[in-house]
Parts: C-alpha cells; structure tokens; sequence
DNA sequence: TCGTCCATTGACCAATTGGTAAAAATTTTA
DNA sequence: TAAAATTTTTACCAATTGGTCAATGGACGA
C-alpha cells in the first residue's frame, strides 16, 4: 500500500502558513505576481525570508495555493445557484453574493483578476477542471429556465460574463472609482443599478 | 521668456520610440509592471538596452508614456457620446464602440486595467485631469436625457461602470474566456448579448 | 568633404532578487 | 528531563535588475 504521509498540521505550521497567506495576498494583489517579492511577503507576515521558505517551497507556491484556495471560495456563490429556485430571484440573488463578495474581498478579486489578465499562466488547470464543468452545468440551468419560459431569452454564458464583469469591476476598478466618486462609497447605488439592470433583463415579458 | 526647446524628431526617434512603446505594450501587459523588463522590452523592439535608455529616461518613464498615450485612445468614443443624438442609439453605439476596441486592442485593455488594478499608483493624476471632467459632464448628459423621459431613470454613474466593466471584459478576462468557450470567439454573441441587455434597460417605458 | 551632432554600443555597477546550507534555538515526545 | 523532531536564524550566493558612462559609429547640413 503506498501510503501518502498526510501527517497533520502542527499548530505552529497552521498558524504560520496563514499569516503567510495572509501577507502574500495583500502583496501578491497590490504588486502582481511580478513585482511582489519574498521579502515583502517575509516582512507582512513577520517572519524571515528563510523561514518562509521552510514552509512554502517557492514565491510560485506560495501564489498557486492563494489563487486555488481562492477559486473555491469565488465559486460557491455559483454553485448555490438552485435550479428549483424562481429563476429570476436566484440570478438576482447570485449577482447580489457576488457583489457583496467583491466589495468585501476586494484584494481576492484583484488577485485573480491580475492572474487573468496576465493570461492565467499559472492557473489554466485549475479552470479547465474546476471552473469550466460549473460553468457549463450551470448554463444549461438557465437555459432550461429559458426554455421552460421562466426568465427572458438571454444568452446564458454571456449572461454570467456579464454578471461577472459588473460585480468584480467594484473591486477591481476599485481605485478608478475612487477618483470617479471623490472616495463616496458605491455600495449602495450599485447594487440598485446592478438590480434594475439585470432584473430588466431577465424578467420574460408574459407574466 | 523661457522657451522651452521643442525640437521636431528626426526620423530615426520617432521610428524606434515607436518601436519601444509597441514593444512595451505588449511586455508590460503581460507581465505587469513589476514583472516586465527592460531587456525584454528592448528585445522586442530590437534594440540594445543603453539605446532604450536614450530615447526614454527610464522603465517609470516609457510606461507612463504608454499609458497616458492611450488614455486618450480610451476616451475618444466617450467624447463622441452625442448629447443631440437619440439617447438609446447613442448609448448602445457606445457600448458598440467599446466592445469592438476591447476587441481588437486588447493589450490596451489589459494594460490599462492592471494599473488600475494595483490601485493606479502612477496615473492617479491623468484620471483625475482628464478622466473625472469628462465623466462627470457625460454624467449630466445622460441625467438629462432621462429628465427629459427620453431614457429609462437609470443611475448615470453606474451605468457608465456597468458598460466598461462589460465590454472591457471581453479584452481582460479573455484567458478565462477561451478556456469557459474553448477557444470559440465570442465576439458577434457578445454583441447581441450586450444590445439586448442595455437596450432592455434604457428602453424608456412610455412609448 | 568635412565637422558637428545624433545614435549606438560594450563594459560595467550597485542593489535586489529568489533561494540555499548549516547551525542554533525551540518545541514536542517518550 | 533528555532525546528527537521541529522551527528559526545567520550567513551566504548566483542571477537578474535598472541604470551609467565613455567610446564609437553614422547621418546630415555647410
């Protein structure tokens, strides 16, 4: 039997890797994978370049299991979408979850937008195997909404683009915002908009 | 008088800053600031890295170089926006307008957005300048259409995010992109998609 | 054609980078 | 409590980085 040695964790290594992760978010999202470094990830969490090291085999390591670990909280708003829900009041819910993430997790959203817009070198796996058979499940669930004639004609992948797009530009475009509002917070308006707008589209016009 | 000297330049300059702003494009857009090089960027231009420096006074300078440069590339069909015009027709027009540059400059897209991303540390000022006036007047153009009853009451602010966010999309999540659409190009869907969903919601309802 | 200015290069540098090795300190276990 | 295992540090390194400088090569007008 060959047997994988999973030891636990001890308190110290679970203590450690966090503060790790912690740190290297904050750098990893404000500096890009490129400009980040050891160094700084070292001096966040208040350890030595070395010690990092003795816990993580690499900066390239440290950043894969950010973006991983990531990707699963970033889908679960997806997954609870419900294909016996009201159409409509699921999508409207989905694009709230997502929005409220996106405005609370900003750095998390910056991260995996900056590994996109690099061309997701170091994370295409990760979306073909995990992100891709969601993504297709659930844009049959539309589609089916549509077909059953629950929810407008919309084209479902670019729906959930579209869903995407306008949700994560509240964390992403965060600091063009900024100077577009004179720092006022968004939050609000934006989910009315985000609402108005989607509902306008997906409402089917017999009801 | 202090006469600041402007010389014309000789056609070699204008031929190889040229040569290094396309070469940085396309450098400093995939591998973000941090990470992109000079030697990378003077190898893509073809020219030695002390000629680099000739023509620019340093990595900072060609980048912002760039970036202002396309600022206003960026901003022109905003400008268009015809206060005169058909407010639906003008505003899909923009919509149309964008998309298609998303489309085919998206090292632009990308570029742009990844300073935005790290919080716009070195073109802070240019948005303030040139980008917050001029939202700010297509801001009222469209309050005013929709005083008028010629546009659906929508929120002007987070309209204008709502269209950049989606069609800027198309050009900054193009790697999730071809892997959610293996590789089919989204282009004419997307265009149908967008219509439907910003004519369905600035359609006024009176008619 | 000559001299002046512009363009280019090779050699170089200090600082920073990701990463290593081994010893020292600390915690855990028996 | 002593040995074993884990954690941390000190000292270090080779490679890469952005950038300089003096010398050389070319373009071009008088």
């Amino acid at each position: 039997m060959t047997q994988i040695p999973v030891k636990k964790p001890s308190r110290i290594q679970t203590r450690n890797r966090r503060l790790i992760l912690d740190a290297a978010l904050e750098v990893f999202s404000t500096d890009g994978y490129g400009g980040a470094t050891l160094d700084a990830i070292a001096k966040g969490a208040g350890l030595s370049k070395p010690n990092l090291l003795y816990y993580f085999d690499g900066k390239t390591e440290i950043y894969v299991t950010l973006l991983s670990q990531l990707l699963e909280t970033w889908l679960d708003p997806l997954i609870e979408l419900n294909p016996e829900g009201d159409p409509v009041e699921e999508l409207l819910g989905y694009v709230r979850n997502k929005l409220d993430m996106a405005l609370e997790l900003p750095s998390e959203s910056k991260l995996f937008a900056g590994e996109i817009l690099q061309g997701a070198p170091r994370i295409t796996d990760h979306l073909k195997h995990e992100l891709k058979p969601l993504f297709d499940s659930k844009c049959r669930v539309i589609q089916d909404w549509i077909d059953a004639g629950r929810l407008a004609p919309v084209d479902p992948v670019h729906l959930i683009f579209s869903i995407w797009a306008t949700t994560q530009h509240y964390a992403d475009f965060g600091a063009q915002i900024s100077v577009l509002l004179d720092d006022q917070d968004p939050a609000a308006r934006a989910a009315k908009h985000l609402e108005q707008m989607f509902r306008s589209l997906l409402e089917p016009v017999n009801h």
